[in-house]
RNA sequence: GUGGCUAUAGCUCAGUUGGUUAGAGCGCCAGAUUGUGGUUCUGGAAGUCGCCGGUUCGAACCCGGUUAGCCACCCCA
């Protein structure tokens, strides 16, 4: 069947559920994960990595059944059941408690990294992601809660988001309101249907819970009315603390939330950017204390950009030292999708602002010289590398979003001096070799 | 995991009740313009019609399977 000369090709194609990506949507990425990074890093957080592959009694059994069935998993060559990392708090769990005596409490580390799942890819949904963790272990001061909401606060402006919301609750609250209506025994079914109000509705929540629950119709409506408390965070604090006097866990969240909200308000940030919302509960069931969504004001049905809370016992299957935390994490998918959907990605697909055009074939190590000069003083340069004409290389400069192109021929070089034309305003200038990246340096400063 | 929809050029798509040589726009390459991008004009390359099989004299079109994508559930540590 093979034609000759015809060699059978192997099909490109990717994994379902794996992305490749190209140069303007990684430009978009990195730019995140680096804003991301500088934020982490501002208050304190370490950067830290684990392996991508664990043992899979690492791994496994943390999240149920369900769970365990998303998770990729192997034997390797060595007969070793292995199984690709899900998340980076799992991974971070077995890393403190195998370092936590070299490490020191408290610790702060972020991660950046791909995690696997092999759930059925959908919208925003795919079976290899990143995320980008950040937290604080090893404290029970609400202090480093108070400071996970500014994480989250500072990233989202560095990002440029001007209207966001992040909604606040403490696990302890509705454990309390629960002890209050009698109904801790159900906590986690109910929590896990009160987590879908605002996708369902009230009358559909209250039927999950008496179905799935099986908690009497008073009882889930009782849940409902204290849970859709709504207002000032002030208001909403003293309309609670009525009703959880008497339950020592429900007091306890309910002064996490007043401390907490005491710094907000020294913040001087816009009008509703934090709020208390006893609705939302996350559905994982391992928090135990303040929890955190992050609502973008202008693509509210997005979902959540950058969730988090604390959790009680971060490493007991590992260790019996106990390490509680704090943490949140940005969800990067989701956040370049609303960036795109908003329009605010660049088109750029070069991350240099200078192109060096090629123009004497003679005249190589001159090209290469001055990518050199400009590359010392800072300024990122490409140099084309073929000698081809000049019209063909300002295409290809204007194309992937080049800035500036230097061009020098014969002329310029025997006068000692270099075009630097500028893409944006379809300017040119001669100027001095040795004052080029100076005056490079002065055009790009102008244009930031 | 369950159900539904979709698959034609690099991208977005058209393609008559099944009929001979499968088209458009955009993009790409080349030329007009071996010293100046974006605009314009001219030309060109590029398709085993996702893949495998079946029905038929004949399939991009009908049927079955399969892979991938999308949508809704399930789930989301």
């Amino acid at each position: 069947m093979s034609e000759p000369g015809k060699k059978q090709k192997i099909k490109p194609q990717t994994l379902r559920g794996f992305r490749d990506f190209l140069p303007d949507q990684m430009m978009a990425r990195e730019q995140l994960i680096d804003i991301a990074r500088s934020v982490y890093r501002s208050y304190g957080f370490a950067p830290i990595d684990t392996p991508a592959l664990e043992y899979a009694e690492v791994l496994l059994g943390k999240g149920g059944e369900e769970s365990d069935k998303q998770v990729f998993r192997f034997t390797d060559q060595g007969e070793r059941d292995v199984a690709m990392r899900f998340d980076l708090t799992v991974p971070l769990a077995r890393f403190a408690a195998q370092y936590v005596q070299e490490l020191g409490i408290p610790f702060r580390r972020y991660h950046i990294a791909p995690v696997w799942r092999g759930e059925r890819p959908a919208r925003g949904r795919f079976r290899e992601f990143m995320q980008c963790d950040f937290d604080t272990i090893g404290t029970l001061s609400n202090s480093a809660d108070i400071e996970t909401l500014f994480v989250i606060n500072d990233l989202l402006e560095k990002i440029g988001i001007e209207r966001f919301t992040i909604r606040v609750n403490n696990r302890k609250v509705l454990n309390g309101l629960l002890e209050k209506c009698g109904l801790q025994e159900h906590a986690v079914s109910i929590l896990r249907s009160l987590d879908k109000l605002d996708k369902i509705g009230r009358d559909a929540v209250q039927a999950e819970m008496q179905e799935k629950a099986g908690i009497p119709a008073e009882g889930a409506a009782r849940v409902l009315d204290m849970a859709q408390l709504k207002g000032k965070p002030s208001d909403v604090l003293s309309a609670l603390d009525g009703m959880l006097a008497g339950s020592a866990t429900g007091e306890l969240g309910l002064a996490n939330l007043r401390e907490l909200f005491t710094s907000v308000d020294r913040c001087g940030w816009p009008e509703g950017r934090v709020i208390l919302d006893v609705a939302i509960a996350r559905g994982l069931d391992y928090y135990t204390g303040t929890i955190y969504e992050t609502i973008l004001g202008d693509l509210p049905e997005i979902g959540s950009v950058c969730s988090g809370g604390r959790y009680d016992n971060l490493a007991e299957l590992f260790t019996s030292q106990q390490l509680p935390g704090v943490g949140a994490s940005l969800g990067l998918d989701r956040m370049l999708a609303a960036l795109e959907e908003l329009g605010r990605t660049k088109k750029a697909t070069t991350p240099a602002p200078v192109l060096v055009t090629m123009f004497e074939s003679g005249r190589v190590a001159d090209y290469l010289q001055m990518g050199r000069m400009l590359r010392m003083a800072g300024i990122g340069a490409e140099v084309y590398p073929e000698a081809k004409n000049i019209g063909k290389q300002m295409k290809y400069a204007d194309r992937r979003g080049f800035r500036l192109c230097l061009i020098a021929g014969e002329n310029e070089f025997a006068a000692g001096q270099w075009q630097i034309k500028d893409l944006t305003r379809g300017t040119q200038i001669s100027v001095a070799t040795l004052e080029v990246a100076a005056e490079i340096s002065k055009i790009l400063l102008a244009q930031e």
